[in-house]
DNA sequence: GATTTTTTGTTTGCTAGCTAGCATAATTGT
DNA sequence: ACAATTATGCTAGCTAGCAAACAAAAAATC
């Protein structure tokens, strides 16, 4: 993803975020945090690239000031239309293997991840 | 891995690299590269930090002095024997899932990655 | 022997992840 | 109504990945 996108001067988070903003419209700022299981400190930091580049809009809500509403600007909507279409990199990885195989491989992988994810959260509570 | 090195101020690539030298004695940083399959920059950035930190020593090699030769200090070897085991990670993640099922997923994986990389490598020559 | 090419490592500047700590705003409890 | 707590976002400082460009040394070529 990172290759493909790299003449754009975007990074796969990046393009997490346009991606949403082009297909559900505005979103919170905050909402996006449980989209993209990343941690606040990160998103602020892809935000701010997105914003310093005049791709995004960041507007604080008139209700909870604190939270922000993140929105496309014309040029975001622009630069959205001219990137290429990423679906190929799916299906240089994994056409023609066995649908079986990879359901097994995403169980494997889900259940590790869901119990390293439960360990860590073990963890930082005590 | 992060989490568990956090106490000790070491990255996992870190780890990877003081396991090396523990295991294997002094190591040419270009043959580190190809163990760690990173970039020769980001590996310059990490022996960088343990060199900073007096953990390894960096020594020009005698014959072709553009080689570095990577060796444990004695701070290294100290902290290495304080650093905790770390194979409760994979124990974690995978004690009790089917061989089988492991060895599906890993097939699949390395099937995918390499076409990956196949992919990225054509890219980068053209 | 001199020139060109290749190899090795570093630096710079970027993306993207984390924790810790801060400010501000909203909510909850008393 | 005021105080304490919680939620949201930001900054600073770190690890770790990348590409591009550079310097120095070695190897290859002419």
């Amino acid at each position: 993803m990172d290759a493909a996108l790299r003449p754009y001067d975007i990074g796969s988070t990046q393009w997490y975020v346009l991606y949403q903003l082009a297909h559900d419209g505005p979103t919170m700022q905050r909402d996006l945090l449980r989209m993209l299981q990343i941690e606040r400190a990160t998103l602020s930091i892809v935000i701010g690239a997105l914003v310093r580049k005049g791709l995004v809009e960041q507007v604080p809500d008139s209700i909870d000031r604190r939270q922000k509403r993140l929105r496309m600007t014309a040029a975001g909507t622009t630069l959205w239309g001219e990137l290429p279409d990423l679906t190929f990199i799916r299906r240089v990885a994994f056409d023609g293997i066995d649908q079986a195989e990879i359901a097994t491989a995403i169980k494997v992988l889900q259940t590790a991840t869901g119990r390293l994810d439960e360990l860590l959260r073990r963890g930082t509570d005590a």
